[in-house]
DNA sequence: ATTTATGCAAATAGTTTGCACACGT
DNA sequence: ACGTGTGCAAACTATTTGCATAAAT
C-alpha cells in the first residue's frame, strides 16, 4: 500500500531525483535517517535490520538502491578501512550536505565526524594550484584514545 | 641464487623488519621502487609485471608479500574509488614516510601526490581535541580539470 | 498499459587460505 | 636441519547481474 501514502518528506526526496516511490526505497531511506549520526550502515546491516523489523526486502535490493541513492547524492558512500583484516565494506550514511570529514577508532570502531573550515579551504586551494576542481573528497583519520 | 647476494638497500630493507630474504619479496620491492612516485600498483599489476619480466611468482604470494609489507611499514596500501562503477581494488605504493596525500583525476585516472603542512598539523590538533592520537590518515580528493 | 523495480539465484572478482613442496638461514 | 615462504587450486566474501514477476505511474 504505497499509492494513496502520506507525502511525507522522504517521499518528496525520491520524487525529487527522479526516482519512483517504492517501499524498499523509502525503507531504506527511513532507516537511514533513524541511524543518522549515530553510526554508518553496511549494505549487509541494512538488510539485516530491514528483515528483523519485518520489510521483506532482497540484499540485491538494497545494493541497487544504495547505489542509486548514491549517485543522486542521497547518501555518502564510504570505505572504512579499520586494519582489522577482515574485508573491507562499503557503508552508507544520509547526505547531509554538510560535508564532514571521519575519525575512525581503531580500538573501539567508533566513527566520529567533524568539519573543519580551514582544510576544506586548503583543499579547495591545493586541488586549484593543480589545474583541478574538487569534485569528492574523503579525508578518514585512523586513530587510538590518547595515553596519558 | 639469493644466497651470496650482494647486500644491497633493499635486501636490508627485508632484514631490518625481520623477513627472509626472498626472490618474491625483492622482486616486489624493486617492482615499486622502480614505479615510485610515478603509478601506484594494483597487487594484479605487480603479479602481471614480475610475470612479464620473466619471475614467476604466483598471485597469493603477492598479496601475502604486500600485506606483510604493509605491517612493516614498507609500503603504504590505498583504496581509490573512481567512481568508474568497476569493483575496487587496493593498490600500493613504498613508504616514503613523507606521508602525503593523494588527488585523483576522474577523468584521466592520474594520481597526484601532495604535501599539506597545515592540513596535516589540523588533523593532529583536531584528533587530540577528541583525545585520539593519529595512526593513519588518508586524504583523497577526486577531481576533474578546470573548465575555465 | 507501460515502464521500472524487486527477489532470487547464479555469476563476478578481488582477496585469502590449506597444503605439499622448496627455499633461506 | 629447521622454520618459513611459495605456488597452486580451492574457498570466501562483498557486490553485481539475468530473468521472470510484481509494483508504480
Amino acid at each position: 500500500m504505497i499509492n494513496g501514502v502520506v507525502m511525507t518528506e522522504r517521499t518528496m526526496d525520491l520524487r525529487k531525483v527522479g526516482l519512483k516511490v517504492t517501499h524498499p526505497r523509502l525503507q531504506i531511506l527511513r532507516l537511514l535517517e533513524k541511524t543518522e549520526r549515530k553510526k554508518h550502515l553496511t549494505a549487509d546491516e541494512i538488510y539485516r535490520l530491514l528483515n528483523e523489523q519485518g520489510d521483506e526486502i532482497g540484499l540485491a535490493t538494497v545494493y541497487r538502491v544504495l547505489s542509486q541513492f548514491e549517485q543522486a547524492c542521497l547518501v555518502r558512500k564510504h570505505m572504512f578501512d579499520d586494519g582489522s583484516g577482515r574485508p573491507m565494506q562499503a557503508c552508507y550514511e544520509l547526505h547531509e550536505g554538510d560535508n564532514h570529514d571521519h575519525m575512525v577508532c581503531l580500538e573501539t570502531g567508533d566513527v566520529i565526524e567533524f568539519v573543519d573550515e580551514e582544510i576544506n579551504r586548503r583543499q579547495t586551494e591545493i586541488a586549484a594550484r593543480h589545474g583541478y576542481d574538487i569534485v569528492e573528497s574523503s579525508l578518514i583519520l585512523y586513530v587510538r584514545p590518547k595515553k596519558d
